[in-house]
DNA sequence: TGCAAAATAGAACGATCGTTCTTTTTTCTC
DNA sequence: GAGAAAAAAGAACGATCGTTCTATTTTGCA
């Protein structure tokens, strides 16, 4: 009538299929995150969206599709929550505090509806397949981002010249899974300040005290921007 | 015929009902790591077992109490294998040491096989009930007791007097979830040396340094009794 | 507006799930 | 060794699983 173009603010040309099926995908996340992506029926999912089992199905063609579908939407969520914002702030160690400020801000929001990186590693890591690759590498690409962090403040002198990058980014790590571990399924109620105190602590063993951030009045999680 | 009792060595008057159970939840808990206790049925437990799924099922009478008996099973062996040998050690620093050993050898082992405090929380992290409480008071027990070594090492003036002895405890949780994280599901074949650095490294923060071990020949990371 | 194509629904499949009931086998005791 | 008790097997149940097929509805373009 008036206008043939669909005024379609996030799909450009976005058929009928493409956007429900975004829908499922969207819907699929919320169960996924909380009962597992084992767990994730179709059944169930089909509910969830008001549609048929076959509705459901014929936009994936199988389960383990659905499966992958998922994780690449928690892929491009992560990175759009967690990476990109940090990368505003300036390399070095700014930018490291970011990403774990970022990280920690995430992984907080899902104590309440759990995080796949996690789960997902517990259901598939004796379960070979395009799955577990697909968790595998966006976890990998994740730390690899972290550790370049790290190198880049290295390399700026933020933190000492000598140190084990790698290592590093293994102890941050074992904080995020510790204050997912014992806030989400413990409910330790400290875990979170816990985690920040970790956090400094690493970054006093690996020499960050030795250069000030830009505005010392600023906690050193509290992300800035230049 | 020529003895009445049964010669049995490890369980004392075993009736053939309680040695079968026995056996049934030895290879339950075998399965049950390796896939999770949710994955855990009892048709191919049944097969495992070399059984009729209502013989395996009769022991137990609900798959919840099946899985209730692989978390006891699993709570009595984590005990015997990491925590009782630890208690040989004496008070303090050292046993804090054997603690972690054990324990790190423990996960180390279980990169083959899994921990079932890991998936298990990963499971049932949103799903009320007994499984979950049996889980968490198991894993709040194992944490109390490593709680109680850092406060002994305190008291005997092996750590620093001032020191937050949960928060202690806290980043040494999360060592061994990035050592089973990062082994298990990332296959990164430095974990374990990560590990034993970054516990190094926390003793170091926490004023381990000022005291050495009994013998300074001794790495860190074997254990001394006496 | 009409028509092909795409999207969704509906029904049914074989398989497996936990569980119940009945029957057979094994174990233990007198 | 007989006979009661315990243990294990067997068959069947309703439910749900992923998947396939066909029918119906909805969409988008000429």
């Amino acid at each position: 009538m008036s206008n043939p173009k669909p005024v379609d603010s996030d799909q450009r040309a976005a058929h009928k299929g493409q956007q429900t099926k975004a829908a499922i995908v969207e819907a699929a996340l919320g169960l996924a995150t909380q009962i597992g992506l084992e767990g994730l029926s179709i059944g169930a999912l089909a509910e969830v969206a008001r549609m048929s089992k076959s509705g459901v199905f014929a936009h994936f063609g199988s389960r383990e599709e659905l499966q992958l579908s998922v994780v690449r939407a928690y892929h491009e969520r992560f990175e759009a929550e967690v990476f990109y914002p940090a990368i505003d702030a300036p390399r070095g160690l700014p930018r490291l505090v970011a990403l774990f400020n970022n990280w920690t801000k995430r992984t907080t929001t899902e104590i309440d509806s759990g995080c796949l990186y996690i789960s997902g590693a517990a259901e598939f890591d004796d379960r070979p397949g395009p799955v577990r690759d697909a968790l595998a590498s966006s976890v990998n690409t994740w730390l690899a981002a972290m550790l370049r962090a790290v190198l880049q403040a290295k390399e700026h002198g933020h933190l000492d010249a000598d140190i084990d990058a790698p290592q590093m980014v293994f102890e941050i790590h074992g904080l995020i899974l510790a204050l997912h571990y014992e806030a989400r399924f413990l409910k330790t109620s400290q875990s979170l300040s816990y985690t920040a105190k970790g956090f400094e602590n690493i970054l006093k063993r690996y020499g960050a005290s030795k250069i000030p951030l830009n505005n010392p009045s600023t906690s050193l999680f509290e992300t800035q921007k230049d």
